[in-house]
DNA sequence: TTGAAAGCGCTAACAG
DNA sequence: CTGTTAGCGCTTTCAA
């Protein structure tokens, strides 16, 4: 009668209670009934018993005989971050919704973390790892790849084309929202990195050149400054930049969060967003309306980017083949609010 | 040599090639040496073997023996959602730290899918469940409980004293929230309600009035509105109430969402925080002192709720004695902010 | 129409 | 010091 007992009713249970064979109990329980020929009064006699004991096969003993556990496995850096928090929230959803179980698990954005979890999820025998890779390299994971594991990497990515990979198109994106910058007049933009060598961070670095280049400009190295996509960075880089620059009319933030950092060091030094600095930034959040500076910012999908990431891998669950095109673009979008300006003639330090 | 192997490598594969039984085999592995008095020689012979060929244990071959699974389920209503993500992220956290590993659900604020996912998780064999229930009755997961399951609930809770429950501290948190208000000399206060029922908000609903009666006057009903956590039910209530009772001199928003609400309502109707209005709410996020009007907040303490949950859950799986307090409270903490002032003489539709 | 038996990969009790 | 055996809970031949 009820739906869960302390000592798991094993299939054996039911089929003693049915007067039946295991063999039958699983029959007629896996609607092989009539495959299998099984007469409608043990079917029923069957199923009753097994509503009776409450009867709840084990995934387990299922897995180690099917040898397929239905287990996706995914890994995030910060699960507490809103970015991959949306990430994740769609990979649940379309797991859920084609059966299988997710065994989630945070790396910390730490390598040596990632290992650890990978190997874990792998001992517990996922069908598909999808992750948010943390670190410059990915053998362990094109390892994995190679062993036959349907692998998808997630916002990091990378080209050397051995392992699927579903990314915003950075380099668009950030030259869109560069050229609402140029289109202004502004030249001497300033840039707060985030992680170098990371490929959101070079393809937006790239997509700002490029549309510096449009304009007749180029990227100045000494504007780029911060090298994480935290909000110290963020702080350190601004505070560097406006004093050793001051011809600076325009700043871009990498992240979110080193953009807070920005906001921050802007307050501190007593500037205005826009009349004495123009701020842009990347991605978004609830809140972003309601800012004192509502920022112009060119944000990701995210859940664009869980859902594909986890279309591609069912297919190729579903396949068994796996796909020629390994780069995976998810458009960027702009939204235009209210912190850019012209930039002024004279320098904000006049 | 490689660490992950297409056909994942049994022990079996492991013995032969060390030219010993399985038993032996996993005795080796299993660091009984010693105690089994395994020789050395066999002992290394079957690491080099483990290692040269990539064994990865089976954890589903060890559930099944063990019938441990060392899985936790975790369900959340919106992973999506910075409030519960940052709950799983503690959650991940306790349990890599422990050796479990988290298989999570989204419930998607449905009962009907929390009942499914409830079954799924049984079925997998996890051994504590860990749950942001959505719903009014909770008898599913005291049969859970029944059978033996540890089970704690986060955020919602139930005060049946059947289950165990990590919530915040509602009642103390809105209390000292109000009397921020009152101290200032306000008394008609509308209250932009959540789901009524549920713990939160009844709770909070009576520390408002708790201060309110402190200072010497009570909870108007009628300026009570609302009946949902979400965005547009804090639009619709905050509308209504200011244009039914323009002699209300401060907001408080039960919930961040309809907080949200309640500002893009305040800013149609072209009110000033807090000149004309003074607005409070519930809860943080990163951008809160980048707001055109930074609110004074009471908010949780996620983290601690996420941890003390685990915590809880851990104790009560390796103790295996299940506590006599049911209800873990988390204290809120105040952060004050610039969205009070003292009442204007006249009403603001003056 | 049903049952007996084998086996998924592992551990542990029991025998040598 | 090590091997044989049984069994976790299930599905699936193979045989009757």
């Amino acid at each position: 009668m009820n739906s869960f007992q302390s000592n798991p009713v094993s299939l054996k249970e039911v089929a003693n209670a049915a007067g039946v064979s295991v063999s039958t109990a699983s029959r007629a329980l896996n609607g092989k009934a009539n495959e299998c020929r099984i007469s409608e009064t043990t079917e029923t006699a069957v199923q009753q018993a097994a509503k009776r004991l409450g009867f709840r096969p084990s995934r387990v003993a299922q897995s180690l005989r099917s040898q397929r556990t239905g287990l996706f496995g995914a890994i995030v850096p910060d699960v507490a971050n809103p970015f991959f928090a949306a990430i994740a929230r769609e990979i649940t959803v379309a797991a859920e919704h084609s059966g299988y179980s997710l065994l989630l698990a945070d790396s910390h954005d730490s390598t040596d973390v990632e290992h650890h979890v990978v190997r874990q999820l792998w001992q517990r025998r996922i069908e598909a790892l999808l992750i948010c890779p943390v670190g410059l390299v990915s053998d362990h994971l094109a390892e994995l790849d190679r062993a036959g594991m349907p692998v998808v990497l997630i916002d990091r990515g990378f080209c050397d084309g051995r392992l699927m990979n579903v990314t915003s198109d950075h380099q668009c994106g950030a030259a869109e929202l560069t050229k609402l910058l140029t289109n202004q007049g502004h030249t001497r933009i300033g840039v707060l990195q985030g992680h170098p060598g990371t490929l959101p961070n070079d393809e937006r670095l790239a997509g700002i050149r490029q549309a510096l280049i449009a304009a007749g400009t180029d990227l100045n190295p000494k504007y780029v400054r911060g090298d994480q996509f935290g909000e110290a960075s963020g702080y350190d880089a601004t505070r560097r930049i406006l004093g050793q620059h001051p011809e600076i009319t325009a700043l871009i933030g990498l992240s979110s969060e080193n953009t807070l950092g920005a906001l921050r060091a802007i307050a501190e030094v007593g500037l205005r967003i826009p009349d004495d600095l123009s701020l842009v930034t990347f991605d978004d959040h609830p809140f972003a309306d309601y800012l004192a500076t509502p920022l112009t910012t060119a944000c990701q999908d995210m859940a664009e980017l869980g859902r594909l990431a986890s279309t591609l891998i069912i297919d190729r669950i579903e396949s068994g083949k796996r796909l020629r095109k390994k780069m995976h673009r998810v458009p960027m979008r702009i939204i235009e609010r209210a912190s850019i300006a012209k930039p002024k003639q004279s320098s904000h330090f006049n």
